[in-house]
RNA sequence: GCCGGAGUGGCGGAAUGGCAGACGCGCGGCACUCAAAAUGCCGUGUCCUUCGGGACGUGUGGGUUCGACUCCCACCUCCGGCACCA
């Protein structure tokens, strides 16, 4: 039979069975054809000012080897979010990039030769071309790479921004030193006393390095949780106790024989009095002045060289004892003037507080195990025992409240009470004042490595520390010959590239050999992509502004502190500088769980991962792409089958028939729009019996589809609508095919399964939907559904007696409680039930259930 | 130790105080077929049953409620984060 082409508006299906190569390549020419995923930028005649602007972005990609299973995810459930507000109206901005500077690529090039770079963009080629292979709605016009020379200039710039505003300083401190790596590590990539990529113990070293004052953003970003729209809640608690404040009072202690105050950090201040002794941490910078001269000298130098050889590990051992050594000299505590002795123990860490402590050993469990160990005295200052934390006859140690005793003029108060007043009355002697701490350290940024962009930093004998200016920027990462670390940065040896002017005052000077941890990169790329081709300034102002800030962030939790509390403290920074009206990146985040196989984490040395591509082969990027989103909520991991896979190929090959089935056997007729588009009069309101039940599966389905996906993000249960729908669908279609009436809602039905899955499966779905309404998927709007569809005529009364279920009733939706009730009695099975039982109570909820309550 | 999250069929999971187990996998049956595959349809928590239905059932124990997978209390197990942070 042969069709003139002009006569059929709809292109036929060919084949006779769900070919997903076929159909993927042909859309996925399309769109690339016509640069369907572009989107234009205020300021430029192609904007659109009508539509809202929406911006969805994944974590950008680390480019090594292949993409895997967990970026499959990523893509799969960002795509499908940046789909979906598309046909909901929105402007989408969908870009695509990669972190390209990092440590396995140059690990890789120790161990092979082979250029970074050149590793690097041989991965870059197979990300892109797997992400295009899986159609991705990528606006590819802003992609770049974060080692493009394009690029770090600016992440450069923004390092001397920082530097201009004090931001970021360098300074000689004990660093987490990874001897495998040859780096410093910064303090949030140390796990457990080891190194967070290659798990080697890290050691302590003491080095001149480039930090960033995140610190100064600490209470900001605390405060700025509120300005986010929605976070998971695990990944603020984890940040706010990363940050770690607490509230307390410094309290001042002074040696009188050296003339020296030592502040001290405390929450308890109510236990002032209970102070029998001090301790400072062996780093602590006075400890050498304070032992000087006393015979204790060499006993302390001797513990202060062993702890700084004890491993991080070691030291944070939780059965460890506790350690430590006199050091010969005594403070006085300011509230009742007792002289009480300094030791030096590690327990008491540098980095927090400020390095020294008064030991309350009654009300503090580490300073009670530390008086123990060496026989000091014990006070008790407030009243009370906790058994689960008391460790001797007396009830000690105990951090509870209680009545002050031991105390002087605060005897019998309640320490809560008396907490305030000690802090004001040592405010009031200048010994005292109300104090935060956090626990958040400043970002050691400094690598000695090669892949990473150089810090645009010279030193000069003459002019010290000198920016480089911002017109010779960037400062190019020169080619080297040998990358594996020596202690010093492989920057280092190219001496013809360190050896340069001094910016200030033409002499010679030479360049900084360190390169930024690359996380410094991905904090601000979100930003590039808005203005990517813009040589005069890392952004226009007036086009950040109109994207940020970002409206949907995708990622893996993994980054729930590093990368993002990162991200949160440049565009704070960025903000001050005046750059950036937002004053956060990501208004809302979405961390997707992680995919396992056999219920373990994927991993080659396991050798049960799943190859993307090779599964793309096999079913196609509409199989996976929704399989992946069908497993269980994106939230949670999920458990990889190569059967529910094949069943998610099953169920878009049940969608293909179906969709080629009704395109031969029903009429488009004259109204070639899309049957959402149709007037309503032709799809709804003639339709009786079967149709009208299609069509309310159809709507309910829509609604479901809907609101599971947003704001639920319940893209399984959107899936199974509309499987739902399909099955519905195959049940009732050859019944329908007959009349006018029933063809429709039948082509309306199919045509509403494809629109609603194309945020999964977009390729087969704009396929589907070609056929049968001759439009292209992606200009057309969401669907509505039909409120007077959503309602039934009739439903299932759900009959309970003393609420348990006894009997199922069809009733009309408009009956009154009464008929309900009078309904219910009549049931048959109810009756029995009931039968000698006089009914107490009778609960009616209309639209559900009735629940009679019987006694007897 | 502290802070989160989770525990539901053979499996992945669904159900935001109202029919527990949607949807899918797996399994069983029927149709089509010479046959198989594919496809379509039906069934599938456990136990009892006179085949009408009944009892039990969401980690354990208690509580609130006409009614609890859902809310509250205690406990057990698993997962994640932090951990000598004064």
């Amino acid at each position: 039979m042969a069709t003139p082409e002009t006569e059929s508006p709809s292109p036929q299906p060919e084949g006779d069975r769900y070919d997903p190569q076929a159909i993927e390549r042909k859309w996925q020419l399309v769109w690339d054809a016509e640069n369907t995923w572009v989107v234009a930028n205020p300021g430029v005649p192609e904007f659109d000012a009508s539509a809202p602007k929406s911006y969805v972005l994944e974590m950008l990609p680390y480019p090594s080897g292949e993409p895997h299973v967990g970026h499959l995810k990523t893509y799969s459930v960002g795509d499908a979010i940046a789909h979906f507000r598309r046909r909901r109206g929105f402007s989408v901005l969908h870009p695509m990039g990669y972190d390209a500077f990092g440590l396995p690529a140059e690990n890789n090039a120790i161990s092979t030769g082979e250029h970074p770079r050149e590793a690097t963009e041989k991965s870059i080629v197979a990300f892109r071309e797997q992400f295009r292979r899986w159609g991705i709605s990528i606006d590819w016009s802003r992609e770049f790479g974060t080692h493009e020379p394009s690029y770090y200039r600016w992440t450069q710039w923004i390092f001397l921004k920082l530097y201009e505003r004090g931001l970021a300083h360098r300074h000689e401190a004990p660093v987490q030193w990874c001897p495998q790596d040859a780096t410093v590590l910064a303090h949030e990539q140390v796990i457990d006393g080891h190194c967070e990529r290659c798990g080697t113990l890290v050691e302590q070293r003491k080095l001149e390095q480039w930090f960033f004052r995140i610190t100064e953003y600490a209470q900001q970003l605390l405060d700025d949780f509120e300005l986010l729209e929605s976070w998971p809640e695990n990944v603020v608690t984890m940040q706010r106790n990363w940050i770690g404040r607490s509230e307390g009072a410094e309290v001042t202690f002074r040696c009188d024989e050296l003339e020296l105050d030592f502040p001290v950090f405390t929450t308890r201040p109510d236990t002032l009095f209970g102070a029998t002794f001090f301790v400072v941490a062996p780093e602590h910078p006075d400890v050498e002045r304070l032992a000087a001269g006393t015979e204790k000298e060499r006993a302390v130098r001797d513990y202060v060289n062993e702890s700084a050889r004890a491993s991080a590990e070691e030291r944070a051992e939780e059965e460890r004892q506790k350690t430590g050594v006199p050091l010969g000299r005594e403070v006085i505590n300011p509230v009742n003037g007792e002289r009480i002795p300094i030791f030096v123990a590690d327990y008491v860490l540098m980095e927090y507080g400020t390095g020294a402590i008064m030991a309350v050993p009654a009300h503090d469990e580490r300073d009670y195990d530390f008086a123990k160990a060496y026989d000091l005295p014990i006070r008790r200052v407030i009243e009370g025992a906790d058994p689960e934390q008391a460790r001797d006859d007396e009830g000690l140690p105990y951090s509870g409240d209680g009545q002050m005793v031991n105390s002087g003029r605060f005897d019998g108060k309640d320490n809560r009470e008396a907490y305030d007043e000690i802090v004001d009355w040592l405010g009031s002697e200048d010994r005292g004042k109300p104090a935060v701490n956090y626990r958040l350290r400043d970002w050691l940024v400094s690598r000695q490595r090669y892949w990473g962009a150089p810090i645009p930093i010279v030193y000069c004998d003459q002019c010290g520390t000198v920016p480089v200016p911002e017109d010779q920027l960037p400062v190019l990462l020169p080619e080297i010959e040998e990358y594996a670390p020596r202690g010093k940065s492989p920057l280092a040896a190219a001496e013809d590239w360190v050896r340069t002017g001094c910016p200030s005052c033409g002499g010679e000077a030479r360049r900084e050999t360190d390169t930024m941890d690359t996380f410094v990169d991905s904090s601000w790329y979100f930003l590039r992509y808005l203005d990517p081709k813009n040589d005069e300034q890392c952004w226009a102002k007036e086009i950040a502004d109109y994207w940020m800030p970002v409206d949907q962030y995708i990622g893996g939790v993994e980054h729930a502190i590093l990368h993002l509390m990162y991200a949160r403290f440049f565009v704070k920074a960025l903000h001050d500088m005046g750059l950036l009206e937002a004053r956060e990146p990501f208004a809302n985040l979405f961390t997707q769980g992680m995919i396992t196989r056999e219920g373990a984490k994927m991993s080659k040395s396991r050798g049960n991962t799943v190859s993307p591509a090779e599964y793309v082969d096999r079913f196609g990027a509409d199989t996976l792409r929704t399989y992946i989103c069908f497993m269980g909520p994106p939230i949670k991991g999920g458990d990889w089958s190569d059967e529910g896979a094949e069943g998610i190929f099953r169920f878009l090959s049940r969608l293909w028939r179906l969709g080629r089935e009704v395109a031969e056997r029903t009429e488009a007729g004259g109204d070639a729009r899309a049957p959402e588009a149709q007037p309503r009069a032709t799809r709804e309101t003639s339709a009786a019996g079967d149709a009208r039940v299609l069509l309310a599966k159809a709507h309910w389905a829509i609604d479901k589809a809907t609101r599971d996906i947003e704001p639920r993000f319940q893209f399984n249960t959107a899936i199974a609508a509309v499987m739902e729908l399909v099955n519905e669908t195959y049940r009732l279609k050859d019944r329908l095919y007959d009349d006018a009436t029933g063809a429709a809602a039948v082509r309306f039905a199919t045509a509403t399964a494809a629109s609603l899955l194309f945020p999964f499966a977009p390729h087969l779905a704009a396929e589907v939907y070609e056929w049968l309404a001759g439009e292209r998927l992606w200009e057309q709007p969401w669907p509505e559904a039909d409120p007077a569809l959503l309602e039934r005529d009739t439903y299932m009364l759900v009959i309970q007696v003393n609420g348990k279920l006894r009997d199922r009733i069809e009733v009309e939706s408009d009956a009154s409680e009464e008929q309900l009730l009078e309904l219910a009695r009549q049931s048959e099975n109810v009756r029995r039930h009931l039968d000698g039982k006089a009914v107490v109570k009778e609960i009616v909820v209309p639209g559900r259930l009735v629940n009679l309550v019987a006694k007897g």
